[in-house]
DNA sequence: AGAAGATACATCGCCTGTCAAGGTATCTCG
DNA sequence: CGAGATACCTTGACAGGCGATGTATCTTCT
């Protein structure tokens, strides 16, 4: 991981939504698709995982099942909401405004 | 303020580093300047501006003076060193890499 | 003269997100 | 059987942002 935390900081919660639009996934399968997205340079932390997945959960942006699995490690699975759509659509639009912000600042 | 602080975070002390680049300035100016670039979409709050300023000279990337104001409230002035430009330089290729890669992710 | 508002600096304590460290359990492969 | 991958979860510390609050000076309006 070669990007200062504080960058992606405020993202981490945008990023999992993003990656639960078009289908259900879990933690480990969430994390292990962004270090492919991002060629290993990000992944992020357990700890941060699933404190954002527990706070999606808590304001009603996914939702989350154990999965089925009759064989291998027990799953929980996290679908996205309505308003975790929603949510994502506003986020990305301030990501569109900071980033021009940012570039105008730096 | 339209943009959330977690945007931002990671940001500060290179947008304060980025506004010394060409002229010593003080902590007020400083923020008015973000505001009249941003077009008052933006302003640091003051804990966050002082708490940067402080990081930023304790770490050797800022020194810091007072002015001789015959009148008017006094300033101190802050003026980029060696060190910070260098700091600054990095951090601005970071934000390009960060850049790339939330985009990818979200 | 007095009040209000801008200029200018500074600190304290709270809140929140990140993360190192630790823990549990299952499966696969040598 | 041991190592390593898969998969989940929590606790405590830390750091940055910020509301609140305080100081002092200058200008402008009444």
């Amino acid at each position: 991981m070669s990007i200062a935390s504080d960058l992606i900081r405020g993202h981490t919660e945008t990023i999992i939504l993003s990656h639960l639009l078009d289908r259900d996934s879990y933690g480990y399968q969430t994390n292990k698709s962004i270090q492919e997205k991002t060629g290993g340079r990000y992944e992020l932390k357990e700890a941060t995982l699933y404190g954002a997945f527990r706070r999606l959960e808590q304001n009603g942006c996914i939702k989350s099942y154990w999965g089925d699995e009759e064989t291998g490690a027990r799953r929980r699975y996290y679908s996205i909401t309505g308003l975790g759509r929603a949510v994502y659509e506003e986020n990305k639009r301030e990501w569109q405004d900071a980033k021009e912000l940012i570039d105008t600042l730096i």
